[in-house]
DNA sequence: CGGTATCGATACCCGCCGGGTATGGGTGCC
DNA sequence: GGCACCCATACCCGGCGGGTATCGATACCG
């Protein structure tokens, strides 16, 4: 299978429509309906069930789709760590979200830095899905946040739990209880609601919103409500007051790199951060 | 960069050489001069230096010949996975040593045929490398032995762990001792010798032998001396002694298949052989 | 020291394949 | 029943991948 193969699929499996993959991949229709062909005819699988009003993924397809964007992600992390390679001024890429562990992200830069034969970290910041830039290899090693990110396929080692707490304005009625439950606040029609991976939002009431400051902001205008880990309110609090949600799943920093890494500098920067997260 | 760029240079770092790489892919030399060369300067990187009298891989080139085969292991695996997803049959293959924890695996196989809802499975045996046929696609599930096979980028649960013995015939010198140490059988002329993973043997005296069943055979003839699992003594004995080596690493047993599997079957035989070894 | 064998690079040609336009055919909607 | 939408087919063209022939450099050997 030829990667011309594979990415075409792929916008293809995503789009569901042949006209819109091909304006995405930037050719015309008809060859891009030919190489499909090609493809299952070289598989000797069907991929799509297409008739002339719908295209759909069959099992196989999903499966391929699923498996493609793994080998695409891979491929473009080849790509890149080997022009990083090339480059005799090493360099560490760290990504991690905007809003989230903005302390702890700032004192494990300053104790790595202090390291004798320390490389140049770059900071890559993600609105969400701090995942993705570690297996399409724009990023080296992440801060990701259990359980609200993926980690197979990736070696992490715990930094730090924490729990979760209600965001609300202090005039809000249920700012005054001493705990609350997930389903307190789930409840009310301003819970906020999180695009899925796909960018797509979850059916249900509630404000669709997509980043971290933009949430907080929402929180502040009382239109929203939410359940997030303690460390967000030790930055933003005038005006909101936050309570304990005592059956909230707890939050786990964990500092996350790709299997098969042998970097010097990545292997001191996850000793830091580790010893670190002990002292803490 | 495309898959036949990946494959190519793949040939030439493993070959280190053109001509016996474009015999290994079966075209002729000067389009995989070509080809190399266009995927260097794709990339603005050198990946060889080539003299005309020896090539060698840059950091670069090493870099991008670990990451590709790991690309190419990938785009096997969703191939032959989009493919078994198309027969509405499904079917597990699990691949495990020929010589080790037989045992072990008819009774995982009887135990989960037991299951309810179980689905045929075909067991691959491997002579050695059990990882491999994972990380291609060949297999959607293997038993592994840590520390002798890597487990990184692959989800893992333990199933056992094991001392090591030397296994030597009856009329052996040190046959007699109530214990060894490492030193005492590495350091002995007969000790045996294993392919590294490309097939070259390492340096040092010693048999070269490349099975279990070689090596039992030709310790059985007196030719051979070598530190094993304890599980492997269950079978063959007759004529050999085993002695424990306290100081051996400790062997694992592992189930490891790779990370983002969702299916059914595999979650239950997973299950099945965690529980299953708990009893043991 | 010159002859030679080895090995990668270069030059050049050809056939195939990937991409384009034009058009057909099937299906849901008004 | 007309129409719009959308995927498939037909056909042409240019570029690229692969072939053969050959060059140039280097290590080895007599």
């Amino acid at each position: 299978m030829e990667t011309r193969e594979l990415r075409y699929f792929v916008a293809v499996a995503e789009e569901l429509h042949f006209g819109r993959a091909a304006e995405r991949l930037g050719i015309a229709q008809p060859p891009l309906s030919r190489t499909i062909a090609q493809l299952e005819h070289r598989l000797g699988v069907a991929l799509l069930t297409r008739t002339s009003r719908r295209v759909a993924l069959t099992h196989a397809g999903a499966t391929l789709l699923e498996e493609g964007r793994a080998v695409l992600g891979a491929l473009a992390a080849a790509e890149r760590r080997t022009r990083q390679a090339a480059t005799d001024r090493p360099c560490l890429v760290l990504a991690a979200k905007s809003g989230g562990s903005g302390e702890v992200l700032a004192k494990l830069l300053d104790a790595y830095a202090a390291e004798p034969g320390s490389v140049p970290v770059e900071v890559l910041l993600c609105e969400s899905n701090t995942h993705v830039p570690l297996l399409d290899g724009r990023a080296d090693v992440a801060l990701l946040h259990e359980p609200y990110e993926p980690t197979t396929g990736l070696d992490t080692e715990v930094l730090h739990t924490e729990g979760q707490v209600a965001v609300m304005p202090s005039a809000h009625p249920l700012a005054s209880r001493p705990r609350l439950r997930v389903a307190d606040v789930t409840s009310l029609p301003e819970a906020a609601r999180w695009p899925n991976g796909d960018g797509t939002y979850p059916d249900g009431p509630g404000l669709q919103v997509r980043s971290m400051t933009q949430l907080l902001q929402m929180i502040s205008l009382g239109r929203a409500v939410a359940v997030l880990p303690e460390a967000v309110c030790a930055e933003k609090t005038e005006g909101l007051t936050t309570v304990p949600v005592v059956d909230a799943p707890l939050v786990t920093t964990v500092i996350a790199w790709p299997p098969h890494s042998r970097s010097r500098a990545l292997a001191d920067l996850v000793r830091i951060a580790t010893g670190f997260a002990q002292v803490t």
